[in-house]
DNA sequence: TGAAAATAGTTGCATAAACAACTATATGGC
DNA sequence: GCCATATAGTTGTTTATGCAACTATTTTCA
């Protein structure tokens, strides 16, 4: 009926957006409160390249599920910041491969420590299977609206 | 295990943010298909309108877990586009009350069949009890981060 | 009653996302 | 080799979020 209809919409429109939000704004804060002047969108483009060095920026659109302009920018801004360098591959020279500075390097253990004190806070009370079926479900959901 | 810790980072930064923005595109899409010109965050207030009208903004705050100046430029937006329309509280001259105008009641219906068919499309292959594990692992996660 | 604190809303600034339109390089088939 | 097409990346525009600082009312309570 129209009311269990209702419920549908808010799963997106309230729950999921408001969780999501609700991390971002506590990693963000975890992330200043130890005095580290990144974003959390600049962090999981790190994160990426901390697993591997130089991928293109097709590469972190993949990973992290952005688009291209997206990545664009927040490379600039990286850039900006001394973060990561662009490097023209050269077997392909329309591939811009993206190295981190030693600067970079420094962050990954304090940054990671961070975030998983931030998912410490955000898992109280919430067991190891119930994360699996979030996962899982949110993987589908994904892939349901990939065409 | 270093491992296991960034598996806990990635739920947020990639699955929970990725299926969130999935279904935040493909509900985007479904309306713009539609040749409804709102964004999906102006639909989540005319949602909460709906439901009751004449709420203040920070009641808006409340229901859609923004922050005020968010509200204060989404009204902003929707004022623009005559969806909606401020009108100050005679007992509280602090309070902006938001009323719907006529065009917005008409969207109601139209746009709530579409939202419940994007997450038609989202939830195929996922079981009702995993939908209500995710929603209640959300829900929780944004409870331990209010403080 | 009158000052301090709380509440409601706005504005400025920085960052980020979505989308369309664009440039430049590479590839595949004829 | 040449042209059509695909791929990699950039830019412009609009919308939205987060945070800090601000104004304007209302409430509290000494």
């Amino acid at each position: 009926m129209a009311n269990s209809h209702f419920k549908k919409g808010e799963l997106y429109s309230v729950i999921n957006a408001m969780a999501a939000a609700a991390v971002a704004r506590r990693m963000q804060k975890n992330f200043r409160n130890a005095g580290l002047e990144i974003t959390i969108e600049q962090w999981s483009i790190l994160y990426h390249l901390w697993k591997e060095d130089g991928l293109s920026q097709q590469d972190l659109c993949n990973r992290t599920y952005r688009d291209k302009p997206s990545i664009t920018r927040l490379i600039d801004n990286l850039e900006n910041i001394k973060l990561v360098k662009r490097t023209a591959a050269k077997d392909d020279k329309r591939k811009n491969l993206i190295f981190l500075t030693d600067a970079a390097k420094e962050l990954q253990q304090i940054t990671i420590d961070l975030a998983n004190q931030t998912m410490d806070e955000a898992l109280i009370g919430i067991a190891k299977d119930e994360i699996e079926t979030v996962k899982n479900v949110l993987q589908k959901v994904y892939d349901n609206l990939q065409s």
